[in-house]
DNA sequence: AGCCATCTCCAAAGCGCTTTGGATGACATT
DNA sequence: AATGTCATCCAAAGCGCTTTGGAGATGGCT
């Protein structure tokens, strides 16, 4: 039925040593005998049977990615179309395919242990490390090359990551809005165990102390970042006796939400309250067309996704290479939904 | 290193043989023996080499997806994360993974052949097809099994599919807005190349036609459903000199842009302007709480990709099987974006 | 002419698993 | 005692590829 290398080089009258040799580019093989034979691949539409040829390099040409059901809310859902159109952007240009796995929660480890034992994938991909992520020291122990999506406070073992600058880019996020004379500053944030969250929680502080400012604990909110969450937190918000003049979320879904409640309370985002967003510049949700709907902090996860997969072949390569990282810093981009702090407040 | 069946079985004392037919749950083996191995096996974290059975068994235990680039803003992307959590469910259950092929625009053939003569997969899911979708009749010529999300008019040829009955939730949406009295009603669609968008026009227009009622062209857009393209089409339109009092959206982040734009022009949805949306029940953004934000047709993408991937195993099991096909109904949600039309239009 | 280096090519082993076709011994049956 | 039946296990072939370690042929050199 299908074509393999047993046929084809009976069909061309050759071994199937210099068939496989001819195909993989190697110098021991006449230049005519090469082309004959690639053109009888190309006739008989022979493609080598990867699981053999696997079985053969011990190399899978695949790239892991272990989904646990809970992530299918938080943070990775929305993105992931986007990141995983970056990373497969970077594979598919050295031949890697990429493949998922999903667990029940809890069940990680495990599912961690076969893709290696199995001898599945040459590698993984992490995404949305929490504080203090018990993943990374099991991939550590395994040997299983990874790189991290973000980063993980609290571990110390050296590891490869790609991230954003969560940290800066909040503090600079809330240094606007405080120079436009904002201080009642809302922080509607991703779920706390989140490594993210709390490194933009950090930032958001730290330019509150720095003016010697104090943040309001009422003012903090953090769960999965949903539309409905960011509505609901924010009408509660508004509804308060000091209500905020500014909120600063942490995705442009959860601002959206946060916009729906600003107009459902008659008020004007910019004028009455001002908005600042992370964005992650996804391609069916971009921040507007020439002018910026959100004043956000802008990085592209679709980038990070290429960035990341890029530095995992890298590492597949080169397994003994130490950890290799790189900040991504975002860009605070001015948009329509900030202005300066309404009279009388 | 790793352990393997070799190993394994010189410790026990066993064959290879009959290693592998304890843990395989074949019946010529001593229960002792096999209470044995198993212990062993879980004592040296023992995973049979995946490469290895499934050259030995001819079975990937895979499930392929080809992306092609263009696809990273057409549609998938945005129900990518719920789809794919849902088809992984189901798959994982059964012991499935899945993966992703990433190729360049009009380099589809090329990958699904690819895919079936390296063996890589035992069927893939096909997505997001056009009108008269080639790959169907390429799928079928291959021998590979598949089932496709949504339909493709044109293809004769029988297939397998999932979809959602388009043509009657979209007449069904429109006919709720005629009964409501409005009669300019935009569509704002998908790219009309799309299999789903060619659907949801002609349920637009049969309520129309069945009303006695015709279409203006004018206020049929159609292009790839993002958050900007929903506002600035109607940003358009509600500037005509007769413009929608109502709108029809296919997707829910259009649906966004819809609402934005209707705000920016001082209308309040549901009073001045009404709006349904198709909403696929994605989990990061839930149509409201309670109260559904938008009256909608509702269809869960995270059920369609189950349903997929459980018929999509079904065929891969017994492939001589005639095509499944399975229609789902999508809910008329009732929310507050659409009411009368207002007086004096 | 003899020798060596260089090109080309090949036979066969090995990757780690499943599965076919026995082999062995214990026990029951004639 | 000879035969048949089971239960239990094993040796070896085979899945389709890569790669090691040569083997012939060719041509240039002394």
């Amino acid at each position: 039925m299908a074509m393999n290398l047993k046929k084809l080089s009976e069909e061309l009258g050759l071994s199937q040593t210099t068939v496989s040799r001819a195909l993989n580019g190697y110098p021991e093989v006449n230049e005519a005998t090469r082309q004959r034979v690639q053109l009888a691949a190309e006739k008989f539409n022979y493609r080598p049977n990867s699981r053999a040829k696997g079985l053969a390099t011990g190399r899978a040409m695949m790239v892991g990615h272990v989904i646990p059901a809970s992530t299918q809310h938080e943070m990775v859902n929305p993105v992931f179309g986007d990141f995983v159109g970056g990373a497969s952007e970077a594979l598919a240009r050295l031949g890697y395919d990429m493949m998922f796995t999903r667990v029940s929660e809890g069940d990680e480890e495990n599912a961690y242990r076969e893709l290696m034992a199995k001898r599945l994938v040459d590698g993984v991909i992490l995404q949305g490390p929490s504080i203090a992520d018990s993943r990374i020291a099991l991939l550590n122990d395994l040997g299983l090359p990874f790189v991290v999506h973000g980063r993980s406070s609290g571990v110390d073992a050296p590891y490869s990551w790609v991230d954003v600058n969560n940290k800066r880019s909040f503090q600079r996020a809330t240094e606007f809005l405080l120079d436009l004379g904002h201080t009642r500053i809302a922080l509607i944030n991703g779920l706390e165990r989140m490594d993210f969250a709390k490194r933009r929680r950090d930032g958001y502080r730290a330019a509150f102390e720095q003016r010697g400012f104090s943040v309001d604990p009422e003012l903090m909110r953090s769960a999965e970042m949903t539309e409905v969450y960011g509505h609901h937190e924010t009408r509660e918000m508004l509804r308060m006796d000091a209500p905020p003049t500014a909120i600063l979320a942490s995705s442009m879904i959860s601002a959206m939400g946060v916009r729906r409640a600003i107009e459902e309370e008659g008020l004007k985002m910019g004028r009455d309250v001002s908005v600042i967003t992370h964005d992650d510049d996804l391609s069916y949700l971009k921040n507007g067309q020439d002018v910026p709907i959100f004043t956000a902090t802008r990085s592209s996860v679709h980038h990070a996704g290429e960035v990341l997969a890029g530095m995992l072949i890298d590492l597949i390569a080169e397994p003994t290479c130490p950890p290799i990282t790189k900040m991504l810093e975002a860009e605070l981009v001015v948009g329509r939904s900030t202005g300066p702090v309404p009279k009388g407040q």
